[in-house]
DNA sequence: TATTGTTATACTCTATAACTATA
DNA sequence: TATAGTTATAGAGTATAACAATA
């Protein structure tokens, strides 16, 4: 992946750069799997959110994915045309639309999601017993930093 | 920065999505410094491989950085633009250059350094002794993976 | 033939501003 | 007035393809 012959050390000093590496390593694992279900994991993130979140509005998906609710638009769009969400009419606003996962779906999202974990734990090889937990906890204390 | 109301459970459940969270925080500093010297992370990042490996080709950065070589041209050009960094005649090959930092971009870069350094350092609130060092190691078995 | 730097081009992601229909 | 969804648009970042000069 890098070249062994070129000093790479001051970006190596900064923890937010090897974040970076590490973060890149996984997610070619990631985005791959997901490419093979005809996905990105973008999309991937709204159907996880929706999955366990069922009935929020466009605008509160945007804000937990941390994007813009305009570019909610094309993403709930595409989604829809593979009839993995659906658009509802919300029931006391009528500006709004409800999202929820059809069958199709909780099926897609379910089984992604046990494909990515397979292919993640590829990583596990290079951690001991507990180290993984370690890391979960870690990573969770600097993104609530 | 993430709503507590919603169930991120899904993604969080997967390392990669945590470890991106994670980087994306690092990284807002990151990118709010840089800012501040009117550079981005990723001229940063040609800075330091160059400050560190001087007399690379274009080429060869664009290797070390992962990047499309095409994406070099305009790179280079905002950094000699700036005089922190500038192209040499190859002596050896005349289709090539040599890229080395001017004295001001070696001042730079070291002062950018120590400035993104002492903003990472925010987070070393969150990790108790030795904790840092462990994730370091970590991240780098990690990317060898 | 292959490679370096370059240009033109396109595609994705994301953000902003303005519009409409509701609230 | 403010907000939800939408549209148009623009800016990064990155990738591909083709070209001239050189290897």
């Amino acid at each position: 992946m890098t070249d062994p012959s070129i000093d790479y050390s001051l970006l190596d000093s900064l923890v937010g750069y090897r974040l970076r590496k590490a973060q890149l390593a996984y997610f070619e694992d990631f985005t791959a799997t997901c490419a093979e279900e005809g996905i990105t994991p973008g999309l991937f993130g709204i159907l996880a959110v929706v999955q366990r979140n069922p009935g929020l509005t466009q605008t509160a998906v945007s804000q937990a994915m941390g994007t813009d609710r305009s570019a909610m638009v094309a993403a709930v769009d595409k989604l829809e045309k593979r009839q993995l969400m659906e658009r509802r009419p919300s029931d006391n606003d009528r500006r709004s639309y409800a999202l929820f996962l059809t069958p199709e779906g909780e099926q897609f999202t379910q089984r992604l999601h046990e494909r990515v974990q397979e292919h993640e734990s590829h990583f596990d090889r290079v951690m001991k017993p507990g180290e993984k937990e370690w890391l979960l906890d870690l990573l969770d204390r600097v993104i609530r930093a």
